[in-house]
DNA sequence: CTAGGGTTAG
């Protein structure tokens, strides 16, 4: 259904665009009879005309009239530079490019800016900056309106190095106090990440103005340098600066509570600033941000005409949240509104789909991306193979992957990321020989490929890799580097190794380290370094919940059971709460929740006779039930009777009975999935003959024949 | 002919 709206507004945009063509051809044609044309040949016409030409073909003729006339034989270079000007913003920078060649001799300055802009502007930078550095060649100096064209180049490009030696010309030539010079030496080194010294050309600068503000809030916003944004946007009140629309715009990217998205609106409001459309999209994201979805959709609310960005904000907003099912009916409202969406659009779609797990929807949405032109964009289809893989498709994201016309880092660290999540170790290594023969790796690569051993429990493989990364690939080790080794050692039972390799870290070890050890502890019932890592992590963050149920239930299964109440009770006093287990799972585009001893489905009845003889039939098998993972301060038989309900084995029992026989089951859990229902969904794998896919907080499981994928390494 | 800005893949 969506498909077919979205390709009739696809055509349609086709259709509107080729009358509009051939619209602007036919008045083209009856302005331009032969008199005319003369007539009003002289060189300021001739240039106000330049500038008001609308389509390449006219301008083409208007250039043919200006070679024949008269007042080009002084080979005037204002004309020609107006003409290259003009035919880059038409968008042909080959004709732009192929006139400007043919002066180039010239050593006007006027007349490289306005290429090297043209580049810019055509997103070629890299051309820009190969202009500037042939111009430098020739020894023509640049001026103050150059370099804030190359600089935006450098910033787009992330290029520091090539900033650098502008940034030297800049100084040579005295242009450093020029605010606009400035001003964009700030941005392009905000964009390289470099706000040490946007903050101290910020410092040093002769002259300021309100972009100079904004540029180093932008520069902080861009960087992650929230507080110091806020702060810097402050003093520019207290500095009597008057705000304008594009600070405010930065300021709102710094905020990340609803006490300072109050202050910003405060500001817009006190000093009379029109809340227009951008405004109103980037208070909605800011809200959102802040946790404040109520707020963020009343800012959606109240946009009259929302454009492209204001439903791509919302659905993104709302994928952020985790809450996708109001992120797709957005979106299915936009599409409604006959809202074309692009690909950033999908981007937050795909998030949405992500998080739901539902291979159907993760079909269609790619279906929709097909159908909508933009299949082959490397972002969108990086994208598209993670969203395969969150949806238990390893196959589908390879032949998605296989068919990108492009990859670059992130599309290989996500497919060998995938590989890693299903327990495909092998697989995902052999990805990554592959993936070093073409590009280098980087530090997120290494996070993929590591855990990716750590998954399947290939230790000399993940030594191997993680000495290899500092010295082949100059890849400094990160915590998460080391948490994916401890995780790896722990995992093997290797406690004590895992210890020491913390211990003899370089850098302070973060939460995630302690946390991968508190697991491992978990995993093999080690009281005495649980307790280790615990006290380190509840220093470092007594905010999660997971922590503190993992130790207690470390205690509680190794008959401590004072101990695990002191947890509990610890938990409670400090306000901690604990995360409710459920499972979802999708049937028909629906999607239905389970929370253990769930009775909220109409067929709850159903789901309980059939869970009971589901349960019958696979103790016969073998299946005993493993009460370590029920509560533990009741009676052995209600332990027993809580396993049974647990969120994974009814949202199991409900897919048997509502998917055609044969079919495969698809779940999502929220947590790590619990150990008693994965020993149960092996045996209902076996009884069912049915393949059972689990997608936990941490990894896949794909259960068939009474096995799992991850070979009870987890 | 010049600077800052709303959504954006692992």
């Amino acid at each position: 259904m969506a498909r077919v709206v979205v390709t009739q507004m696809v055509m349609q945009q086709k259709l509107t665009k080729f009358c509009h063509l051939r619209q602007q051809w036919r008045l083209f044609f009856s302005a331009s009879s032969p008199q005319q044309q003369t007539e009003f040949f002289d060189p300021e016409t001739c240039i106000s005309s330049i500038k008001q030409c609308q389509t390449l073909q006219s301008l083409k003729t208007l250039h043919a009239f200006t070679l024949r006339s008269r007042f080009y034989h002084h080979h005037d270079l204002f004309l020609v530079t107006n003409l290259v000007s003009q035919y880059a913003s038409l968008g042909s920078i080959s004709h732009a490019f192929s006139l400007f060649s043919s002066v180039s001799d010239s050593c006007d300055i006027f007349l490289w800016n306005v290429m090297i802009r043209a580049f810019v502007d055509n997103r070629q930078f890299d051309r820009s900056l190969q202009l500037y550095a042939q111009m430098r060649e020739l020894d023509i100096n640049p001026d103050n309106f150059t370099f804030p064209f190359v600089l935006k180049a450098c910033g787009y490009l992330r290029d520091i190095e090539f900033g650098v030696k502008v940034h030297k010309d800049v100084v040579d030539s005295g242009y450093w106090s020029d605010v606009f010079v400035g001003n964009s030496l700030i941005a392009m080194y905000g964009k390289c990440g470099r706000v040490d010294v946007c903050r101290q050309l910020f410092d040093e600068m002769p002259e300021r103005n309100v972009v100079t503000w904004s540029s180093l809030t932008g520069a902080y916003a861009q960087n992650g340098c929230y507080e110091e944004g806020l702060l810097l946007f402050k003093r520019m009140m207290d500095e009597g600066i008057r705000p304008n629309r594009v600070v405010i715009l930065n300021a709102m990217a710094c905020v990340r509570k609803v006490s300072e998205a109050d202050d910003v609106c405060r500001v817009v409001v006190d000093n009379g600033l029109d809340l227009d459309q951008s405004l109103q999209n980037a208070a909605m994201v800011m809200f959102a941000r802040c946790g404040r979805m109520d707020m963020a959709r009343k800012f959606f609310d109240g946009i009259s005409n929302k454009d492209l960005v204001s439903w791509t904000s919302m659905i993104e907003a709302y994928a952020q949240a985790d809450l996708p099912l109001e992120a797709l009916e957005v979106f299915r409202q936009m599409i409604l509104r006959r809202v074309l969406p692009d690909s950033v659009t999908f981007l937050g779609v795909i998030r949405a789909c992500s998080s739901l797990a539902s291979f159907q929807q993760a079909r269609t949405v790619h279906g929709i991306i097909i159908h909508c032109f933009l299949g082959n964009q490397l972002a969108l289809d990086t994208a598209v193979v993670d969203l395969y893989v969150k949806c238990g498709s390893l196959m589908y994201a390879r032949k998605v992957f296989d068919r990108m016309k492009q990859k670059n880092v992130i599309s290989w660290s996500t497919m060998i990321s995938g590989y890693g999540m299903h327990g495909h170790g092998r697989e995902a290594l052999f990805l990554f020989d592959q993936m070093k023969a073409l590009i280098k790796p980087d530090h997120i690569t290494f996070v993929s490929v590591l855990s990716a051993c750590s998954h399947a429990g290939l230790i000399d493989e993940g030594w191997e890799c993680f000495n290899s990364m500092l010295r082949d690939f100059g890849v400094a080790p990160r915590p998460e580097h080391y948490a994916c080794m401890v995780d790896m050692l722990g995992r093997a039972g290797k406690l004590n190794e895992a210890r020491e390799f913390i211990e003899r870290m370089p850098i302070r070890p973060d939460a995630g380290v302690w946390g991968s050890l508190l697991g491992a502890c978990r995993i093999h019932s080690n009281v005495e370094l649980a307790e280790m890592a615990a006290k380190a992590l509840f220093d470092l963050d007594a905010e999660n919940p997971g922590r503190y149920v993992i130790l207690s239930n470390i205690y509680a299964s190794s008959g401590k059971r004072t101990e695990a109440d002191r947890i509990r009770a610890l938990m409670k006093r400090r306000g901690v709460k604990k995360i409710t287990g459920h499972t979802v799972i999708e049937i028909k585009n629906k999607v239905h929740t389970f929370v253990a001893g769930d009775r909220s489905q109409p067929q709850t009845e159903l789901i309980y006779s059939e869970l009971a003889k589901l349960m019958d039939r696979i103790r016969r098998e073998g299946y005993t039930p493993d009460l370590n993972f029920a509560l533990h301060d009741v009676e052995e038989e209600t332990k027993e009777k809580m396993l049974y309900v647990h969120s994974e084995k009814l949202a199991i029992v409900f897919g048997l009975l509502n998917s055609g026989p044969g079919s495969a089951i698809r779940i999502k859990k929220n947590l790590r999935v619990c150990g008693d229902c994965h020993t149960a969904t092996k045996f209902i794998s076996k009884v069912t003959g049915r393949e059972i896919i689990v997608r936990d907080a941490h990894r896949f499981h794909h259960f068939k024949d009474g096995t799992c994928s991850c070979g009870d390494y987890w």
